[in-house]
Order: structure tokens, then C-alpha cells, then sequence
RNA sequence: GCGAGCGUGGCGAAACUGGUAGACGCAAGGGACUUAAAAUCCCUCGACCUCGGUCAUGCGGGUUCGAUCCCCGCCGCUCGCACCA
């Protein structure tokens, strides 16, 4: 008897499928149902690490289960492939990025490939690649001919690290999602697309996202971050600023509280501050101090609130008070109108500011039981209650008073209720050369003219340099210079290109049919869409999974696609990690130089190049800089690229992180050498044991229907534990004979199919079968085969177990009381503690509880 | 601060709708085979003790015949958002 050599193995198998074109997803419609898996598309950075191995890993398991089903199954592969590092290698090593992404491309192809992926490979396109990004650029007009995109001046995050802009979802505590760079604020001519247009039917469309992690759709509620109000106007006090003549337009939620208003604060970049500033030196230089301070958590923690009185004063609506305008810091110019009515009672930054300018702290809700002496101070009262001080909301709750404050409002023609979004509209320029081209011509005649359909795609030149900083399409001698598609005239090309979240946010639908002529093939896109199973890192839940959703949605207006929600299913992968080694003066040792030993309960590192001792540090996500990295390449090498799938998905939840543990992966490469053994020694004629031939089958039937159920909910953890016992329960019924032990070892081997696919398909052959398992169906649970006929019943008394029944299965409840009561372990129980049953719960097939006192 | 999730052996974790807590794997210990080691196979493996029990799913309560699971209150960790009016 052999051992199971994976390396031999593993191509052979790789091999018949390559033969068979077994994964070429056919165009035609075969009567089949499909299903569409995805897995989000790499980032062509030079190398398959085991964070991509994990992720593709489990597409492919679901892949291969539909395929089992009686799918057709789309299971797509391609490259995101414009981006960054592609230029920061030019500057570094003065390769064209061109050149840079395509290697890449082509290395991690081959080592996907090792990985035994049931990945249509006919389909593959990489973003950077003109065929695609044309039909990108074709989209992009097709949605600025229908006011979806749009230039404006605005203030954006700048990258100074990237020299680049970045969008909002883009920047996380200050800093720029890539570069790490503190963002600063720079006023930039930008290219915007109208996502806001969306934020209503986005929100909307989370509730139909059934098959999506609360958590993300959470995520994107919030990050749209919708909040019903009023918008009002506060008339000025005597002569009104230039720039607001009818008054000042502040938002609030909270209109009820109008009558506890006490000042009206203004952002330090409002034009009326702004305008202050500009005419009085002493209020720029308090709108300079505002500036100051980052944003991040500790900074606007300790932020101090401040504030200046610019002494103008408008006038309360309901009760004609004078009110004082203050700039304020912690007023923020991009929300809301910039403006706000500060009711200190009610609202805790309002009543910081108002504590400390001395203004009035006049409470207008009082809690249940609280008196007209009610009053606040130190924290602000934000629970619920009536109105009180209020004049015509006396004695409303908190929501009756909101409508009303608004109707009244409205009567005065000040104001309306409105909603109002924490979305912005999407910045998509980037100011860099490896980005798809925005296909837009300037014009100094007519402006801004589309490039022509029959000119696209606008390619990206190939020669430029990065020697020096800055867009290498502004400063290329002769790219951007073209003939005006209008008047003919001179004219130059938008030298920006577009934000890569814009190359992944339809790529989805260009799998259906790539090689078409238009971006989207209609018929196919009606086939294959929406993704079934989507699944990738978390870390896009606002970012990539929001733009593909409005994106979707602005296509399908646009008559381009048929699909608003391009992803039914979504599943958010965890990292994989790994313990990190230090040597005593810091440095980090990686894995493979390390050996773990145990002694005496403690565990100790020792560096095998020199014998010194290490430190055992944090378990982190992999990474080259912390030198915890396990190279997917190696464990193929060393053990195989099925006990590697394996691995990945056995030790924990797919959501939930994994530790890769050499202890792990080589135990899983015994339960391939396990499997192999029971397929090697299968003998057909075997002569059977009745008795354990019947039990086999029963057992067989339970792990398909325990397997096959934790494979469809995404446990394959659980899934895999339950091959492990299946196998164990397989070797332990040798004496089951050739048919029964041919039936069981059939359906391992189609049940561990999709977790390692060569090793089923070795014991598939190994086994008599003609043909790839991967043809083979599914094995089928029969529920009658089973079921046992008889259950062992636990006896509880007063919820403590204390014997155990075997009964026939589905027994008469009153017979199973009667024979519980008849226990021997249950009598001496009862009789040595002086209990006597008073009572008797039996739950058919399952326990049986005794009452008793 | 707001929102969400998670706390189970030495470790990763199971337990599908409230019904025998700890499946499966790792580590550890013992044994077989071997001149020896590796590999492989078998056994043990939550804690405590009088070996029959007692206590155990972060802590404290509650509901229930019965709670890892449901409810209330704490504590801890992780993630997301954050001066959003």
C-alpha cells in the first residue's frame, strides 16, 4: 500500500480537468439553474498570499458543491489591476508600471493555478487592459450624458504621501486608506459622480440584502446616514450679512427644542465667517486656531470647544428673542447647511459651549415626574419627556412636538422639514498616471466635450518617466493635446484618471460576457446576475461594495444592465494570522527559522540558524514587515495543496480569523494520507457483516446530510470536523463488506470533493468510477436510511443527568415514563436523597426530565 | 461618546430552533512497532476530591422541568463610526 503522494497527484488531476476545459462556463443556456460565485478580484501586487489562498479557497468550495448540485456554475477570475504600486515601482526601480502589473499578473496566475481552483480562466481580464477600461470609458459618458457625473470646485482630502485626492470613504482617522499620510485639505477642481442621487433607494435596497452580514449593511445605513429634520431660516437683526440677505439657514433634528435655543453657532469656513474673517484680523486669527488639531479619536476627545461672538443677531421665530451668531470650532462646514441653533439643555457639545461663554441653559423637555424646576446642567437631558417652557408644545412628547414646531414653521413660510445625508457625492479624480483615463476634452471654445464614442478607448500613453513628482499625463509632451471633437479647435484632454474603486465596481457584470462589445452584454448579464455568493474582506463593506451597489443602479437607469443589486449573497472571509518571533534586541524572525518547544506546560521559541532564544510575540495578520508570513508556494512544496485547502478552512469559523499552525496543516495532511488509505484498500468483493454493513449506511447517510449542511451554511469548519469523524467511523466498520463500504467510501469521497478535490478524484478512480468526480452528483441524504431504531435517552432529575434509556426510536411518551420511573440508577437515586417524582417531562427521542422533591 | 459583535479546556473550536457541554483538530502524557529516531498505529487528556460524586460555558441576578443558547445588570476584548446638530 502506497502513500498518497500530492505531488504527482495534484498535477495529474490539474491536468484532466486543464484536458477536460471542465471549468469553461458555457454561454449557451442549458436548461440548468446557475449560480454565480465571486470572489473579489486581486490586486495584481506580485505575489498569491495565504489571505488570497483562504478567500479563493472558499469560493471554490461553494463552486464545486453547485457544480455537484446541478448548477452552472460562473466562477470568474480577474486582476484589479490599475492603482498605486504599480508607479511607486516606476519611481523605484524605473520599470514602466505597464510592464510592472503584467509580470505581476502572470506570476500570480500560475501560482492560482497550483490551487487546483475550479476558475473559468476564458473569462480573465485585467482592469488596466484597454479592451476593459474603454468600456469603462464608454459608461462613464454614457452616465455624464445623464448628469450623473460632474465637475465642481470643492475642498478634497489630499494624499500628500500619494500626491493624490482621496475619496471620503478613502481617508480613516485623518489618514489616507493606502499611504497611512495625515490627509490635508486642498481646494482642487475634481470630477464627482452623483452617488447622493442614490442615498434614499441604497438604504432602501439593504433591507431586500437577506443574504448579507448585518453588520455591512449596518455599516453602509449608517455611512449614507440619513437624519429627518428641519431646515429653517433665522431672520437677521438689523443689517443682514451680503452673504446670507434672507437670514440664516441653520438644520436640526431636534425642532421640538426650539424654545431652549440660547445662541446660533456657524462653522469657521461659513462664508459669513469667512467673509468676517476676511475684513477683521482678529477673527482670521481665530478661524486659524479652529483649524488646528487633528481628527483624530484623542484630539477630539480633548478638543477644547470655542467660540467668538461676531455680534450679529437674529431673531427666535416663535417668542421674537434676540439670539447672538457665534463662529463656532466644533461646527462642521460639510453637514447640514454649516449651521446651527444651539440649545444647551438638550444637546452636550451646545451645552459645553454654552457653560463656557456664559449663555443661557433653558430646558424645554423634562423627564417623567420632573417638576417646572427642572433644570440641567453639567450633562445635557437627551432622554424622553414633555415639552415644558414652550408656549404652544406645553405637555406634547418629544415627536408630536417635532411635527408640530415644523408645521408652524412651515406656516411662516421659515422653513421645511427635510432630510439630509452624511453621503457625499463620490470624488473620482485622481491626479496619477496608472489610472483609467477620464475620456473628457477642455476645450477653451466649448468647454468641456466628451471624447467621441469612435475615439475610445483614450489609452494611456506608454512612454512617460517618474523621475520627477506629480501626474506624468500632465507633463507627457504631447498626450494631452487634441483637436477640439467639436469645433475642431485646439484643445487639451483631461489629464486626471478615475479612482480604481470605479474599475471594480462593475467588473462583475463584464464577467458575464467579457469580450463583448458594449460594457455589458444584455443577454448575458440577464443570465448571470446578480452574484449569488459574493465573498471578500470586510474591510470593503463602505467602500467597493457601496460603489458597486450605485453604480449597478446608475447603469441599470442608464438601460446599460438589468441588476441594482449586483450581489445577492455576501459573505465577509476573516485574515489569516500568525504568531510573530522576536530576537531579544527586536528584530522579527520569521517562521520557518523558528522551532516551538514544549516543556513542562510552557511554551518556549528557539531561532534554528543561531540556537538563541526568542520571544513569542502577538498573533497578527500576516505580514512582511512582521516577518509572519507563510508562503502558500511553501506548503504546496511541503504537504500538498489539498491538506493547504484543507487547513485553511478546519480551525476556525470562515468569518472569524485563522491561526496557520504547522501542528495544523500537518494535521490535516495525515487526514489525506488517512482518506487515501481507506480508498487504497478498498476491496469491492469484501465479505459483509449484516449487522455493520447496516450500520455504515446509516452512518454514511448522517455525515452527507451533516456535511452537506455545514458546507451550504458556511460552517465549513464544522463540515470538515464531521469528514474527520466520518472517516474514523468508515475505518472502524472494516468488517461492513465491499458494497456497503463502496457506498460509504463513494460518498466521502464526493463529499470532500470540493475541500481536496485531486485527493477525491484519485480515490474516485481509485474506486472504479469512470470519469472526473467533478461530474459526479452530489450524494443524496435519505432521511429513512438514517435514522436509527433506537435512542439512547438521558434521564434527568430536576435538570442534572443521572442515568440514560435506550428506547425504540419515535416510543409511546407514556411507555418511555414508565420504563424511565422503572430505572434501577434512577430508583437508588431517588430513594437515597428521600425524592419522590412529581412530576415527569419527555421530549420524543430526545430526554426525558423527572421533577422531584 | 454612539453602534455592532464576541467572552466555552493548555490552544483553535463544536453544540442546527432551550434538551447528555467540550465533537473535530493542535499541543501534552502513556503505550505498540524500531538497535534507536522519524513516520505510523492505539490509549489518556476541563477542574477538584474519599472513584462515587461535586463544581464547571466572563461575573451577578431572573425566566424555565431543563439555559452556552432567552431576559435584566455588570466586567473584559474586538470591530465600525465619530464634535453629523
Amino acid at each position: 500500500m502506497a502513500r498518497y503522494d500530492p505531488k504527482s497527484a495534484e498535477p495529474r488531476q490539474q491536468a484532466r480537468w486543464a484536458e477536460a476545459r471542465a471549468f469553461v462556463t458555457p454561454d449557451h443556456d442549458t436548461g440548468r439553474p446557475k449560480y454565480y460565485v465571486l470572489e473579489m478580484f486581486p490586486y495584481p501586487s506580485g505575489n498569491i498570499h495565504m489571505g488570497h489562498a483562504r478567500n479563493y479557497v472558499m469560493g471554490d468550495v461553494v463552486a464545486r458543491l453547485k457544480r455537484a448540485q446541478g448548477f452552472d456554475v460562473l466562477h470568474p477570475m480577474g486582476w484589479d489591476a490599475f492603482g498605486m504600486p504599480a508607479e511607486n515601482a516606476a519611481m523605484e526601480r524605473g520599470v514602466h508600471p505597464g510592464d510592472w502589473t503584467w509580470s505581476n499578473i502572470a506570476t500570480m496566475r500560475d501560482q492560482l493555478k497550483l490551487l487546483g481552483l475550479s476558475l473559468d480562466w476564458s473569462r480573465e481580464f485585467a482592469t488596466c487592459d484597454p479592451t476593459y477600461y474603454g468600456k469603462q470609458q464608454a459608461w462613464f459618458l454614457e452616465l455624464f450624458s445623464r448628469g450623473l457625473v460632474y465637475r465642481k470646485d470643492g475642498v478634497v482630502n489630499w494624499d500628500p504621501v500619494d500626491n493624490t485626492v482621496l475619496a471620503n470613504e478613502q481617508v480613516i482617522d485623518g489618514r489616507g486608506w493606502r499611504s497611512g499620510a495625515v490627509v490635508e485639505k486642498r481646494k482642487l477642481n475634481q470630477w464627482f459622480l452623483r452617488i447622493t442621487d442614490y442615498a434614499d433607494d441604497l438604504i432602501e435596497g439593504l433591507g431586500e440584502l437577506e443574504r448579507w452580514p448585518d453588520k455591512v449593511r449596518l455599516m453602509q445605513e449608517n455611512w449614507i446616514g440619513r437624519s429627518k429634520g428641519l431646515k429653517m431660516t433665522w431672520r437677521w437683526i438689523g443689517d443682514a450679512p451680503a452673504e446670507a440677505p434672507e437670514g440664516l439657514e441653520v438644520y436640526t433634528t431636534r425642532p421640538d427644542t426650539l424654545f431652549g435655543a440660547s445662541f446660533m453657532g456657524i462653522a469657521p469656513d461659513h462664508p459669513i465667517a469667512k467673509a468676517l474673517a476676511e475684513a477683521n484680523p482678529e477673527v482670521a486669527a481665530f478661524v486659524a486656531e479652529c483649524r488646528k488639531g487633528g481628527s483624530s479619536q484623542a484630539d477630539i476627545e480633548q478638543a477644547e470647544k470655542i467660540g467668538w461672538n461676531t455680534g450679529l443677531r437674529v431673531r427666535h421665530p416663535f417668542d421674537g428673542r434676540e439670539v447672538s451668531v457665534w463662529i463656532a470650532n466644533f461646527i462642521l462646514s460639510e453637514y447640514g447647511t454649516g449651521a446651527i441653533f444651539g440649545c444647551p439643555a438638550h444637546d452636550q457639545r451646545d451645552l459645553e459651549f454654552a457653560e463656557k461663554y456664559g449663555l443661557p441653559v433653558i430646558p424645554v423637555v423634562r423627564p417623567e415626574g420632573a417638576g417646572d424646576d427642572f433644570v440641567v446642567s453639567g450633562e445635557a437631558y437627551v432622554g424622553p419627556g414633555r415639552l415644558f417652557h414652550s408656549d404652544f408644545l406645553d405637555g406634547l412628547e418629544i415627536e408630536a412636538a417635532k411635527a408640530e414646531a415644523i408645521r408652524r414653521i412651515e406656516g411662516m413660510g421659515q422653513g421645511q422639514g427635510a432630510t439630509i445625508y452624511r453621503l457625499r457625492d463620490w470624488g473620482v479624480s485622481r491626479q496619477r498616471y496608472w489610472g483609467c483615463p477620464i475620456p473628457i476634452i477642455h476645450c477653451q471654445a466649448c468647454g468641456v466635450v466628451p471624447a467621441p464614442a469612435d475615439q475610445l478607448p483614450v489609452e494611456l500613453p506608454q512612454d512617460v518617466t517618474f523621475d520627477v513628482p506629480g501626474n506624468p499625463l500632465e507633463r507627457h509632451p504631447t498626450w494631452k493635446h487634441v483637436a477640439c471633437p467639436s469645433c475642431g479647435g485646439e484643445a487639451t484632454r483631461e489629464t486626471d484618471t478615475l479612482d480604481t474603486f470605479v474599475d471594480s465596481s462593475w467588473y462583475f457584470a463584464r464577467f458575464a460576457d467579457p469580450k463583448a462589445a458594449e460594457p455589458i452584454n444584455a443577454a448575458a448579464a440577464a443570465r448571470w446576475l446578480p452574484v449569488d455568493q459574493y465573498i471578500g474582506g470586510v474591510e470593503h463593506a463602505v467602500l467597493h461594495l457601496l460603489y458597486a451597489r450605485f453604480i449597478s443602479r446608475a447603469l441599470s437607469d442608464a438601460g446599460l444592465m438589468n441588476v441594482r443589486e449586483p450581489f445577492a449573497g455576501l459573505f465577509t472571509q476573516g485574515m489569516v494570522v500568525h504568531e510573530t518571533y522576536k530576537t531579544t534586541d527586536g528584530k522579527w524572525v520569521e517562521p520557518a527559522d523558528v522551532d516551538l518547544i514544549t516543556e513542562g506546560g510552557q511554551r518556549r521559541a528557539v531561532r534554528l540558524s543561531t540556537g538563541e532564544a526568542l520571544t513569542i510575540g502577538d498573533i497578527e495578520k500576516m505580514s512582511k514587515s512582521k516577518k509572519n508570513v507563510v508562503a502558500p508556494q511553501d506548503i504546496i512544496d511541503a504537504y500538498g495543496v489539498d491538506a493547504g485547502r484543507l487547513f485553511v478552512l478546519s480551525d476556525s469559523p470562515p468569518e472569524r480569523d485563522v491561526q496557520w499552525t504547522t501542528g495544523g496543516v500537518e494535521g490535516a495532511s495525515r487526514f489525506v494520507q488517512r482518506v487515501w488509505a481507506e480508498f487504497d484498500g478498498f476491496d469491492a468483493d469484501a465479505p459483509a457483516d449484516a449487522a455493520q454493513a447496516e450500520s455504515l449506511v446509516r452512518e454514511t447517510h448522517k455525515a452527507i446530510k451533516a456535511v452537506t449542511d455545514g458546507v451550504q451554511g458556511f460552517r465549513f469548519n464544522a463540515a470538515i470536523a464531521k469528514l474527520y469523524a466520518f472517516l474514523a467511523v468508515v475505518k472502524a466498520h472494516d468488517r461492513a463488506g465491499g458494497a456497503a463500504r463502496g457506498e460509504a467510501l463513494s460518498a466521502l469521497a464526493r463529499l470532500i470533493a470540493p475541500f481536496t478535490p485531486h485527493l477525491a478524484e484519485e480515490g474516485w478512480a481509485r474506486l472504479d468510477h469512470t470519469g472526473l468526480i467533478l461530474d459526479a452528483p452530489w450524494p443524496e441524504y435519505d432521511p429513512k436510511l438514517a435514522a436509527d431504531d433506537a435512542v439512547t435517552l438521558p434521564i434527568q432529575i430536576g435538570g442534572k443527568r443521572r442515568s440514560e434509556l435506550v428506547m425504540p426510536r419515535g416510543a409511546d411518551p407514556a411507555e418511555v415514563e414508565a420504563a424511565a420511573l422503572a430505572d434501577q440508577a434512577v430508583q437508588a437515586f431517588l430513594s437515597a436523597n428521600g425524592l419522590s417524582v412529581k412530576k415527569v417531562i419527555v421530549v420524543p427521542d430526545r430526554i426525558v426530565n423527572l421533577v422531584a422533591a
